[in-house]
Formats: C-alpha cells, structure tokens, sequence
DNA sequence: CCCCTGTCCTGCCTGC
DNA sequence: TGCAGGCAGGACAGGG
C-alpha cells in the first residue's frame, strides 16, 4: 500500500509526465473509482474535457492537480491504487478503472502501431489502476481563499491538516490539538484533522523510535515528547523517501513508486517474534481496531491504565 | 462536539 | 484439492 512517500514519488511523476497536458477524453471503466465525484461518470469526464492540467500538490496521501477554472482534480491512491503514465498502445491492465487522453496523444496511423511518440510524453495516457478500488478521483470546487486557495485545494481536503513533510505544518498547532484529545496516541497520529499522512505503518515505526507504546494517553505526551516524535515520523518517510524517490525518474513507468525497498526498511511493523534492533527482546502484535499494532514490549512500555 | 466502531473491496495466505 | 475464513488497509458515515 502506498505510504506517503510512495505518494510523494507518485506526485513528482505527475508533474513531470502529465502537469501541462491538455485532456481531449476520459474514459471511466468501474464506476467506484469515481464515486466520490458525486454528480458521476459523466460529469467527471465533462469537467475533465478540454482543461490543461495544472502543477501537481501533495498533502498526505491526496494528490491534486487545478485544472485553472477554480476546480481540481483529486486522487487517492487508497491500498492499491496506482497513475500509470502508458503508451496508448499497451494493453489494459486487469484493474484498469479510469483511462485520461491528452491533445498529444496522437492516435496511431492505421496499420502502424507502435510509431515513435511525438514529444517526451506524447503518445502516453494516463491510467488510474485500482485492484480493491478504495481509491478514485474526481473534481471539485477548491477552497475561496487564503493559502490554500493560492494552491487550488479540493474543498474536500479543507478540514485534512497538513503532513509533517509540509512547511505549513505547525508543530505547537499539532502539540496543543493532541494535548486537547481524550485520546491515545496511536489513534491521535491516524487523525487526519490533526496530522495527515501517517498510516498504520508509519505509525508503529515513529512510536518505536521514540520509545512510545501506541496506548499512551496524548494528555501525557510532553512539549518535548511531541517534538521527537514529529522528528521520527519525519525520518522515517524521509528515509523512505530517499530509498524510492528516484524510481519516477524514467517514462513508462508507472508513476507509483513501488520499489519494495520500503518494506525492507521496517523495524517493527510485521516483525512479530523478531528481535528488537534496540534491545533483542521479541517484537510482539497486538489486535487493535481490526488492524495490527507491532512493539516492543521492553522498549515502548504499556501505561499504567490502558 | 467529541470519540469510536463498522464498512467498503479483493487477493493472498492459512488451516481444515 | 478445494473451500472457508482471516487479514490487510485509509477514510468516512453514523452511532453513542
């Protein structure tokens, strides 16, 4: 699944690829891919006619692009959605759900398929492929003003705090929203209106950098506390970062940055019964909220009342 | 208003 | 061999 990493790669790979790119059609093969786009197929595909791509954003895991009449296209990858950047003669992957042609990607010459594209990216389309279809696009109104109308937001993402990649990530906004949460801290960093763009994985490795059991009440966490976590949950998709961030870099690739790499870097998550990097004692699992949360019981001890 | 649970979806893996 | 069931996960609707 893609991290926010992998997402940030997706969105170098856009702009470098499709930013700029003029839509001729949209071709919707699975309505659920669009299903947050709630006027349907149709809509979505007349929104998309016509318009030049704007530069493409990233803030957690939503990718947008502003199509310059003050709406946007929005992505999300969800758990296994890839944009493929394909030549038009390639066939259709098995979970192929949105297909976008450009002005510049000229039809192949009857009986002459295959013929060398016209400019770097000409001749490709770009396909949004999904196996379990929890991600999509759509179009939407951006938000009136301020910063973020500057970037054309999705209206949608008006209430998504920012990810701690962001400038515009406040670490004090962020320490006084948890410390104001009758919560834990596991559950606080899943919190999309408090910190974007940690998942479940990112989660279990920031907490065990930082020595942090998942079940901590955010009431405990300290000015300093919260600073070194912030600085954890930033290495570790900094590293990542720096491990895949260079697959984009070749055309027909897909755009989505699955270098495997990612996995092998892990400490915690999915190690269940391996020894801890810090201290040898076995990584255990627990359940927690139909999912999986991955420690070390010596390193990042329970509190006292869980 | 705040917090938490259930749900969406499909392929892979395990165990009977 | 085949089939059932568990698991994975982000985001959000709706319940308490």
């Amino acid at each position: 699944m893609p991290e926010l990493p992998e997402v940030e790669v997706v969105r170098r790979g856009l702009e470098r690829w499709v930013s700029g790119r003029t839509v001729t059609d949209t071709e919707v093969l699975h309505p659920r891919a669009v299903r947050r786009h709630l006027a349907g197929a149709a809509d979505f595909a007349d929104r998309l006619r016509g318009v030049t791509l704007g530069p493409a954003y990233r803030r957690g895991k939503y990718l947008w692009l502003p199509l310059g009449n003050g709406t946007s296209l929005l992505g999300h990858l969800g758990m296994s959605g890839q944009l493929l950047v394909q030549p038009q003669n390639v066939p259709d992957e098995a979970h192929l759900r949105i297909r976008v042609r450009f002005t510049d990607t000229a039809a192949p010459a009857a009986g002459e398929a295959g013929t060398s594209a016209a400019g770097e990216a000409g001749g490709t389309e770009l396909r949004f492929v999904d196996q379990r279809t929890f991600g999509g696009l759509s179009v939407h109104d951006c938000v009136p003003d301020g910063p973020d109308a500057a970037v054309g937001l999705p209206l949608p993402l008006a209430h998504i705090a920012p990810d701690p990649l962001e400038k515009a990530f406040d670490e004090d906004v962020f320490h006084e929203a948890l410390r104001r949460r009758r919560t834990t801290i596991k559950r606080a960093l899943l919190d999309q209106s408090l910190i974007s763009g940690v998942g479940n994985i990112y989660a279990d490795e920031a907490l065990w950098r930082s020595k942090l059991h998942y079940d901590r009440p955010t009431a405990a966490m300290t000015r300093p506390r919260t600073a070194e976590l912030i600085a954890h949950i930033r290495e570790v998709m900094g590293d990542a970062l720096a491990a895949g961030g260079t697959s984009f870099d070749s055309l027909y690739v897909n755009v989505n940055g699955e270098s495997g790499y990612f996995d092998r870097s892990l400490d915690v998550y999915g190690r269940e019964g391996e020894p801890c990097r810090r201290c040898g004692t076995l990584i255990r699992r627990r359940p927690w909220m139909n999912r999986s949360s991955y420690f070390c019981p010596r390193c990042q001890r329970p509190p006292r009342v869980s």
